[in-house]
Formats: structure tokens, sequence, C-alpha cells
DNA sequence: CTCCTTATTGATAATGAGTCTCAGAATTTA
DNA sequence: TAAATTCTGAGACTCATTATCAATAAGGAG
């Protein structure tokens, strides 16, 4: 399922080596679209089987983050999250605060109005983070 | 400056006393309008001539931040920022990765089209997060 | 393949923002 | 004034993340 083709790419473009224990982290983030934190990647690891630490698991995160295979998900709840960017179109995020369901979204309208605001200012765009929090349909009937 | 009538009606509101040390902290967040975290603005409390603990400036802003006085901004850097509400409409940020400079935006078009995605999915906005992360001309040109 | 150099790993210590605890101080109530 | 209640400040604690470092593994030269 994961593609280590672009694995290999990131680690030779940081002039760094092919590892097993890369390769897992690399493995289990690609395994599912959900968007997860650094214990929970973690533990699914292990789960999968292999073994791996959680300084390796922390490290591995970097290098994906930083050559955007994976982003990075700041949802003011203490913890970073994580979720690839294989085959995804970008989006941003509704985000439940009673049961923490999270659902993507995606609007041209806003996505041009943004860049309309930065060019107003003369500024260059490097990224944006838009959440909405919400209650979802079945918390709110609840 | 502060209104102080604000204060205490919170903290009626919340069965708490009125202290001096909870108006220094609220003296302090009216200020300014910028967008300090806590240490920030415990050291301007001990500037100012007062002396509260970071413990009681922690758990003023709560108050604060509970009872809508004050807004908590989370920028991604690890610490919590403030800013206060007296005065002012809802905005967003836009914030240089260079130099931390930040600047509000308001786009009543986006603010709409959020309204707008909320309701097709048949949630309940709560509260958003906007933010733009940016080079600004300064950093640019240097 | 074997040796050698260098990077990687994992266990654990350290960090840092924020929270909790609790004894003494201050305020309110009786 | 005395008793009851709330606040405060110092420092202990939490928890996600980062740093340290000795032992291990990868990759290249021969
Ligand atoms: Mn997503
Ligand atoms: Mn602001
Ligand atoms: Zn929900
Ligand atoms: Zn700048």
């Amino acid at each position: 399922m994961a593609n280590y083709d672009l694995l290999k790419q990131a680690l030779k473009k940081e002039g760094l080596r092919y590892t097993i224990q890369r390769q897992s982290v690399w493995d289990e983030l690609c395994a599912t679209d959900d968007h997860r934190d650094a214990e929970e990647i973690y533990m699914d690891i292990r789960q999968s089987g292999s073994d791996v630490s959680r300084a390796t698991v922390y490290r591995t995160i970097d290098v994906l983050v930083k050559n955007k295979l994976i982003r990075k998900l700041d949802l003011g709840d203490g913890r970073a999250r994580y979720e690839h960017k294989i085959d995804t179109a970008h989006h941003d995020h509704l985000i439940c605060v009673q049961c923490g369901k999270i659902e993507e979204f995606m609007d041209d309208l806003i996505e041009s109005r943004q860049d309309a605001i930065i060019k107003k200012h003369g500024y260059k765009l490097i990224r944006h983070i838009h959440q909405l929090f919400i209650i979802c349909d079945e918390c709110s009937t609840k």
C-alpha cells in the first residue's frame, strides 16, 4: 500500500539511511486516512507486529512532515496529529467539540479569498489553518 | 482604561471575589492590543509595579476566556496567546513565519461560506480558527 | 564478504507550558 | 471579634515532545 519510493526519495534528499524502522512508520501512516497522534501511531505500529521506539516514531514523523509526505495538524488538544498526503487534495477540517469526530472540507471560494487577502497586503502565503469546531448531528441529537 | 464593571460582572457570575490580583491581570490585558502569552503578560504586570504569581495569572486568564472578555489564540508555537475583546469586532489572523508579526483580517464572504458549509452538513458551528501564515513585506525584502 | 566509518536506534533524562496542591493570608459572614 | 470561606503563591507535578548517549546497524571500500 505504502509507496516506498517516495520514502526513499525523501530520505535520500535528507542524506538519511533507509531503515526498517522508518519504513514501519511510513507503512503505518499510509495504512489509514485517520488523523492520529504520535502515541496512537506508535501503538498501531506495535499492534501490527513491528517494534519501533517512540523516539524513532517522532524523528521519522519530522522527516515526513518536512518532506510533505504527511501533514501535521494542531487541533488544540495539546498533541499533534498526522495524516498522509498520498492521493489527497488540499482540504481543511471540521471537528466535533463533543465527540472529536473529524471531517474534511474544501471550498474554492474561501481558498481564492485567502489569496486575495494576501495579495492585498502584498504578502506571500506559506500555509494556512482553517478549522471549524462544531457539534455534529449525532452529538446534537443526544 | 480597563472596564472594571465587566470584570466584576464576570467574577460575580462565577461566584468569585473581586481581588487586586485579578484586577491587575485584567488591567494588563486591556493595556495593549497585542497577542501575548501568559509569561509575557506576567512579566508586563511585574514591570508595571504590581506583583501577581504566575498561578494567579493563569487562573485569572481562564476566567476571562470563559467569560469571553479575552480570546485565547493558538498559533502553533507551543504556548497560548491572549487578546482582549473590548471594542473589537471578530477577526482572524495573518502571522509572519519569519518575524512573528501578527496582523488581523476579516472577510464577510469567508464567514458566510463557513456558515454555508456547516449548514450543508447539518452541524452547529461553535467557533472557528482561520490563520494565514505568510512572509511579510519587510521579511521578504531582506 | 570483511573491515571501517558514520548514521541510527532505544532507553531514559530533560524540557517547558500549563495545572494542581496546600498552608498561610485575606475577605466575608455571623 | 470569631468562624467560615475563598484566594494566593511557591513549588510539585503532568504530559507531549526533544535531547543525550552508548550500543547497534547500514553502507562503502577493498
Ligand atoms: Mn484531513
Ligand atoms: Mn487579534
Ligand atoms: Zn460529535
Ligand atoms: Zn515578517
